[in-house]
RNA sequence: CGCGGGGUAGGGUAACGGUAACCCGUCAGGCUCAUAACCUGAAAAUUGCCGGUUCGAUUCCGGCCCCCGCAACCA
């Protein structure tokens, strides 16, 4: 029986600045799912990688006086460590947009979608402000459309001739797209702001810059004068990990008969679920099954994190006090797995603490103390026992309802313990005592097979110590 | 009338047409297997405000008031 195939996808982080929380909630998400479904039997393809090319990086490069590539390489290796860092699962791909493999397919993503007529050139203005000697974004500039710095100065307004993709093009096709594919956005409020946004009419975008200005990005084939704008060559590197165009069998078992599902946070949902699908009608492939949008975490009531604030939090900090699986759980369990979270080492503190130490780390010595005492050995263990219910929430990327289904079990167990009094039974009635314990025995193991995906080490760890009848070394969490 | 999310016990969150649940905190019991952990119970919420639909609304509809994101060539 061959497995079947199953692909999930990071967003590529911008390698600019260190990892943060908001895209360590998002690889230990992804890595909660793809672990969910190599444990449901498929064959897992689970990718992330980084984004490397663009003018914020070549700026940050070129003001530290240092080689772009010697930057971005110094920025990969802090990525790649991730992997360690959050526990995530070992056979992760890592695409980078300056892997030559990479570069070779969003060049070959160019021509197919320019041979299908979808790209051409046109005069685009841009703003440039002669105080800060920049060109300015809309963002970048204030309410009356004057730069924040100098807002004294008028903009320039410069002709530059750029290629644009045929965005306008895909606006019914998108929408028939959303009405066939109802699941292809999630959650469902999401996938009504997207729907609102391609029904209000689309604008062709960009998708070149010229490289005397910003030689830093993946050449625009047939036209050496021009680098492609980073979103469209990075947004290929979800098919170009798969070893698209080449590597057709891959490609073909993982995203065209398969079910590829991309995370991202909320500022990608436009990127995501418009621009990528409208990029991928344009050379005829198919559209990823399904696009999970989460939100973004927070400072304390609810403010945006920023470094000014002195309200961020490193999630490498986190996993050095608390451990890794301490992290994935409180992202698991305690973060929103759609809206907006707040994260404040209090909340966090607490929760390792009430549901940690107090819960699974306490229960697991209360329950492997009794049987280590009056078992002889293990007791027989039922080959499935993972509620059908927990699997569920998975499937919907719901991975608070799944934690919530394992922590009741840990509750029932601490329930049974204190009404049944196995170690009070034990004095008078041994065989009806030793029963009890050896229930209470598969529970624990029932609850080490659910933490799989979501605590792997944990996981592990208690399947180990049922299996083997061994108190643990030391406790599990230690308080706080 | 730009788009979307939210306003639920002291704090933080959940549920979403039919006794409003959970965590922290507070108070009172219990237990001793366990990491001063665990269990039971109590106090504490007219579910932002005003209308409507309904036998019944926190949940659906309309209006209003606050908070937070986004508003495309920033990644």
């Amino acid at each position: 029986m061959s497995q079947k195939p199953f692909y999930i996808t990071t967003t590529l982080p911008y390698v600019n600045s260190d990892p943060h929380i908001g895209f360590a909630m998002e690889i230990i998400r992804a890595d909660v799912i793809a672990r969910a479904k190599k444990l449901d039997g498929y064959e897992v393809f689970f990718n992330t990688g980084t984004d490397e090319h663009g003018v914020k990086i070549y700026q940050k490069a070129f003001n530290s006086n240092e080689d772009t590539q010697v930057f971005v390489d110094r920025y990969v290796v802090k990525f790649k460590e991730l992997k360690s860092v959050l526990g995530l699962s070992d056979d992760i791909h890592f695409i980078r947009t300056t892997d030559k493999q990479h570069v070779a397919a969003a060049e070959e993503f160019w021509r197919r979608c320019d041979k299908n007529g979808f790209i051409y050139k046109k005069l685009y203005k841009t703003k440039y402000c002669s105080g800060c000697e920049l060109e300015k974004t809309d963002t970048e500039l204030n309410e009356e459309g004057r730069c924040f710095i100098h807002p004294t100065l008028d903009l320039l307004l410069i002709d530059e001739e750029n290629y644009f993709f045929k965005f306008s093009a895909f606006q019914q096709k998108l929408l028939d797209l959303y009405r066939s594919n109802p699941t292809l956005v999630v959650p469902d409020f999401r996938f009504n702001e997207i729907k609102a946004f391609v029904e209000r009419g689309l604008e062709d975008f960009s998708i070149s810059r010229l490289k005397t200005k910003m030689p830093w990005g993946v050449p625009v084939p047939s036209d050496a004068d021009h680098v492609m704008y980073v979103w469209f060559d990075a947004l290929t590197s979800y098919i170009s990990t798969l070893g698209w165009p080449d590597d057709t069998k891959t490609f073909d078992t993982f995203w065209k008969n398969g079910t590829p599902v991309q995370y991202c946070g909320k500022d990608n949902l436009r990127q995501q679920s418009a621009m990528w699908q409208a990029m991928l009608m344009s050379v005829d492939l198919p559209p990823t099954h399904t696009i999970v949008i989460d939100g973004f975490v927070t400072g304390d009531g609810g403010v945006k994190m920023s470094k000014s604030l002195g309200n961020t939090v490193d999630p490498l900090d986190i996993v050095k006090e608390y451990g890794v699986d301490a992290l994935r759980y409180y992202v698991c369990r305690e973060l929103s797995p759609f809206e907006d979270s707040p994260f404040t080492m209090d909340k966090f503190k607490e929760a390792y603490n009430a549901h940690l130490a107090n819960g699974i780390g306490n229960l697991t010595s209360r329950i492997m103390k009794m049987a280590t005492t009056n078992l002889t050995s293990a007791p027989e263990i039922p080959s499935k026992s993972i509620p059908t219910e927990f699997m569920d929430a998975l499937g919907v990327f719901n991975t608070q309802a799944a934690a919530n289904i394992v922590w009741e079990h840990i509750s029932a167990a601490d329930r049974i313990i204190q009404e049944k009094e196995p170690f009070k039974l034990i004095k008078t009635d041994t065989d009806a005592a030793i029963e009890i314990i050896k229930d209470l025995c598969v529970r624990l193991y029932t609850i080490g097979r659910m933490l799989n995906p979501i605590m792997p080490q944990t996981s592990e760890l208690l399947k180990k110590l049922v299996k083997e009848n061994k108190m643990p070394e030391q406790p599990l969490f230690l308080r706080k």
